[in-house]
DNA sequence: GCAAAAAGTCGACCGCAGTCGACTTTTGGT
DNA sequence: ACCAAAAGTCGACTGCGGTCGACTTTTTGC
């Protein structure tokens, strides 16, 4: 009961992936069309939209199975007491590295997860998660060692830091940095800026902090929902 | 010699321009056809792609004199004396306000700036430069009035208040912040972390500035390059 | 003033993403 | 065991972005 087709389904599901990833990789996203995936899955085209909504959609799924990997690796060869400068640069830099081996990936995945189209915006929060969930990690961890002030928001600094790591992406791709070694640099130094802070004397406070924690609230909540389920079908 | 020509071409990329917007704004980018703009400018198909090279380039030439504009206002209602923090909010929201009065618009327009395919890179790298310029002053004004630490370099602090807005723009599209008052707080509270800084006590230093010294110069470079031409045509 | 070259225009055509409705397989109630 | 409904599969079809090469208009050199 209920057995043939949800075992057919994960197939299914899976050969879709694996054809569009050889294909993705052979010849770039653009160039393998839905149909060649369909072909390589054996399978007819119209199918795979039963499995995914877009194009974009199969793209996603095949960055979050390498995404979770990539954070695997990174997790082992982390150094939790190293200073918390010295652990975001890491941790960019492998996600920058991973992320730009191909340059059209990286592209469509930053563009997918930065701003994404309705319809993958649960994938692409998904994967905000997992980032968010692996830097808040790293910041604890520094806030436990006295790195960070007691006064700074644990989310509102996690998505300074994000913020940076996404500039230095946005930089890459319209060219302003162009080799690695200038990546990690201006990396190095923006994070630098960020702790120690712009300002001589700031005048002002953050503003009213009861609409960051109702939004701080929202995006917990929503992180939380994600990690119990690991379905496959949308809709 | 040489004018019927020149002035055709003219003429006639502004007649696709002023056809374009007219029908995004009516219908969508997504749903606005290139033949359709093509019978409403009154040519053929083809003749569009003397003028663009894609359907995006078309949009990004219609944003650039709407940004053009929009940043004109905001130059009058900016008050220079005002500390910074508000002015960047000031700044930030307009652009944000500006960017989101259509959601699709803003989208596009964030995705084609902040990592844009080859093909829109130039294009792309002009509205940065007029982002870039428009905080490099109030950069400026803050540092006289001492409301900067010295050693923060200008283009490094830019970038750095750049990211922010970005993370915004992409919180909004993921769906974390639904109200506009609720970017305008994340934005101020992020602000002033960034002026006041996340560390206690920060060890190590920025890095090696040789490096962001030579992307410094780089982009200063590329964004004065472009000051002086506004030439229409591409290739 | 004229012919060759250069520049510009055009719409038929190509390949592809995504839809649709006809068709097949599985399920669950009896 | 049977059969209606639900779930899943399929490829022909639609509409669009972008190309191409044939055609027209302007410029240039004489």
């Amino acid at each position: 009961m209920g057995g043939i087709r949800e075992t057919r389904k994960r197939e299914t599901r899976q050969a879709i992936i694996e054809a569009a990833v050889s294909l993705f990789s052979e010849k770039g996203f653009e160039k393998t069309s839905i149909e060649a995936i369909a072909r390589m899955a054996g399978i007819g085209k119209g199918t795979i939209y039963g499995y995914f909504r877009a194009k974009e959609e199969i793209f996603l799924a095949f960055c979050e199975d390498e995404i979770d990997y990539a954070f695997g690796m990174l997790a082992e060869k982390n150094d939790p007491q190293a200073p918390l400068l010295e652990q975001l640069v890491i941790l960019f830099m492998s996600q920058f590295r991973f992320v730009t081996r191909n340059r059209e990936f990286g592209r469509l995945l930053a563009r997918e997860i930065a701003f994404p189209r309705e319809v993958n915006r649960e994938k692409s929060r998904d994967m905000d998660a997992r980032y968010l969930q692996g830097l808040g990690m790293l910041l604890s961890g520094a806030r436990q060692r006295g790195e960070l002030k007691p006064s700074v928001d644990n989310l509102l600094a996690t998505g300074h830091l994000y913020a940076i790591y996404l500039l230095m992406l946005s930089c890459w791709y319209s060219g302003y940095l162009v080799e690695e070694q200038e990546v990690e640099a201006s990396l190095r130094a923006l994070l630098h800026q960020a702790l120690s802070g712009l300002g001589e004397r700031v005048s002002g406070d953050g503003g009213d902090p009861g609409v960051i924690e109702k939004v701080s609230r929202r995006i917990i909540a929503e992180s939380s929902t994600e990690s119990g389920k690991r379905d496959e079908t949308h809709e």
